[in-house]
DNA sequence: CGGTAAGCGAGACGGTACGTCGAGTCTTAAA
DNA sequence: TTTAAGACTCGACGTACCGTCTCGCTTACCG
């Protein structure tokens, strides 16, 4: 992961840099686009750390100073590249959970999302700092995003309080997985309004979304 | 994958094999056990196909006669293996659930299933041949089998009609999926029980729910 | 080398067969013309025993059954295909070896021979049956004629005895090889003939240069 | 064969090479020297790729990038490895020619020449490229020696001016490879004397070595 | 004449070596 | 000191042959 990661996202705060010549910032972005280009094209097992540095017209070294491997560049050029998603703000939470479903299905163009997603879970299981970094970056904001949701609804009344809130919230990333995975193609819309429907929406505007939690 | 594979699991159907020696059907067992041997000992992505041989006392033209790499001998072994799991009947919805999930997070020796798990969907993007055998011969049958499990709770009269009942019954590799590739870990009994509790109930009962809390 | 091979050359001499099919002597000529074909076409080392025993229309079995391996069933091949070279009789030394030279720089067809002795000369070392073989079916009735043609000779009157025969009938075969060899092209008449006129002949005449001039 | 390889022996005239990490002469002796290393010890046929990079510490691509293969790596190991051999000074032409023959048969420790030799000549024929180079490197050398010797024994006065000197130099290598390749051992020192006086001596002494040209 | 012991084409078997490719590191010359 | 270029070690890959063994068949002898 390009060197210092914070917590917000930020990369590299432009640290102290004695002696020699500084890291040229325009490369990250053209080796991140170059790798999502290549990802487009030919998928993530088939993608090639020298190829990457080839279409960038870059040195593999100049990859490796920035980046651990193919798998840290990938996720990061991917969570570079998604732009700040806007919390939607439709007044009711059926209106707010379709908007994100509108984004989540919107912006795979050309199955970029699925190859990546569906590339990368190979990559998490040999290294748990690339898990921690696709968690940090990739499924915690998301999840994050479903909270606010959530909890802007109890806030206008819509809904009761959701006591288990991490469960519900996590359902809408599980099934996506799951449709990636399984059925290997991308989430569209009428399959995420399906998840609403079927699923989010009777378990928390029923108030037994809650009382189950008692039987624990 | 070995040859034909039929719809109900079966594999290479007696074909006519005019002249010549035939694929010795016992080097396919040998050749699996070593494989599910070794990928439960190393991990999958540690697995070559040189060991798999080895072990096997085998050529890898022996291997690369059946499968086309290690990806499909993985499956092939590991849906081969998959004893008839049998659909448990403890008389109410929710014992059958705990009796599954407790089959689940059991027979995950030496996390066998997580890394395979993982390792399966790395493959599954490159080979649309290699995900039907992934659906029909793991995906499938489990889902079968959670279907099953919801029809007798209807007929016993313990919960009302499932309208979506794909959806639901979804609920739970979905989130096992999710369990494994973003947290990394092997879904245990207490997460299990945590669906069910507070994602799969809630849905599937009616307004009252209270009622079936009396059969556990 | 295709059983039992005697001095002289003879094959397989009706050996006692009690129960059981025989062995079908039209497959033998029938495999040695497919070595010698592919030999032609791709050379020695491109050569392998399942393309022979394809083009044969056999199996392997049946060449294994016969020679130990591809450089037995080559050499017997060629010596098979040796027409009984006779020994010439033109009146004078110069002639009788001017004939033997047209002989030998004649029958290369293709440069069959040329790739054959190569070839097989890779093979020599690795099985000292094999150069036996090829001693005792090439190389020994080659000498044994020159030396022939020396005796004659002297019988003739037209040398003196040579003492070191072996060596003097070695000249030849000798540079053979040297020139396939180091030239990589077969032994042309030219060649021969100032082998002839300006070792050999030197060579075996006694002191008066000028008497045997007459012969010609 | 390493690159370019100029008439004098020379090997990579230091090319040009504007960008990237140059070639590491190096590792081209030490893949050599494990080549031969390796050679005296088990023998060409036994030889592999595999085993001379690992002995040399070195990639398999190491070597590809080099040549093309086992053969050439071994000629161009031998032919590097030839000290310059000296021309022998011993007053008399017979003299000179015993010096070179137990060169010649010395310098075979552990039958490394023996294989080496009868190994090279089965590659020959493969590749043009390859026998050039070992035509230049090897064979002329070794007949620039011959004739230098027969050319002092003429300014001695020793033998009259020999007219075909490359075939009477020839004699020397071809009985030498005939003895190789026929009988498959090294020429000792008895086999060289006896082809020194039963033929090269007989042929340059009288004066008939020259005479016979006359016939022509 | 029917049994049986081979030979037959075909091709799978256990091996060994091959030549290629990708990863991640290191080195060069230029900037 | 960073850059592009590219050679480095390592190790897995999938292929090609080898020489052997096994299939289902056919062919000959021998009782």
């Amino acid at each position: 992961m390009a060197s210092d990661i914070s917590e917000t996202g930020e990369v590299r705060s432009e640290e102290r840099h004695p002696g020699g010549r500084h890291l040229d910032a325009s490369r990250d972005d053209v080796l991140r686009e170059a790798a999502l280009a290549l990802l487009a094209e030919i998928g993530y097992d088939r993608l090639t750390v020298d190829r990457i540095a080839a279409t960038a017209g870059a040195g593999k070294a100049t990859i490796y100073r920035r980046w651990s491997g193919k798998a840290e560049l990938v996720v990061d050029a991917l969570s570079c590249r998604k732009e700040i998603s806007v919390i939607p703000e439709t007044g009711s939470l059926r209106g707010d959970l379709v908007a994100l479903a509108e984004q989540a299905s919107g912006h795979d163009d050309q199955g970029l999302d699925t190859h990546l997603m569906i590339g990368l879970v190979s990559a998490l299981p040999h290294d748990p700092e690339l898990r921690e970094a696709f968690q940090d970056r990739l499924v915690n904001p998301h999840l994050a995003t479903l909270k606010e949701v959530f909890e802007r609804a109890v806030t206008r009344g819509e809904i009761a309080t959701v006591a288990n809130l991490d469960t519900v919230a996590s359902i809408f990333p599980a099934f996506m997985l799951h449709r990636l995975i399984v059925h290997g193609s991308a989430p569209d819309l009428p399959f995420f309004l399906s998840i609403i429907d079927q699923v989010i929406l009777p378990l928390v505007q029923t108030g037994s979304a809650s009382a189950p939690d008692l039987l624990r």
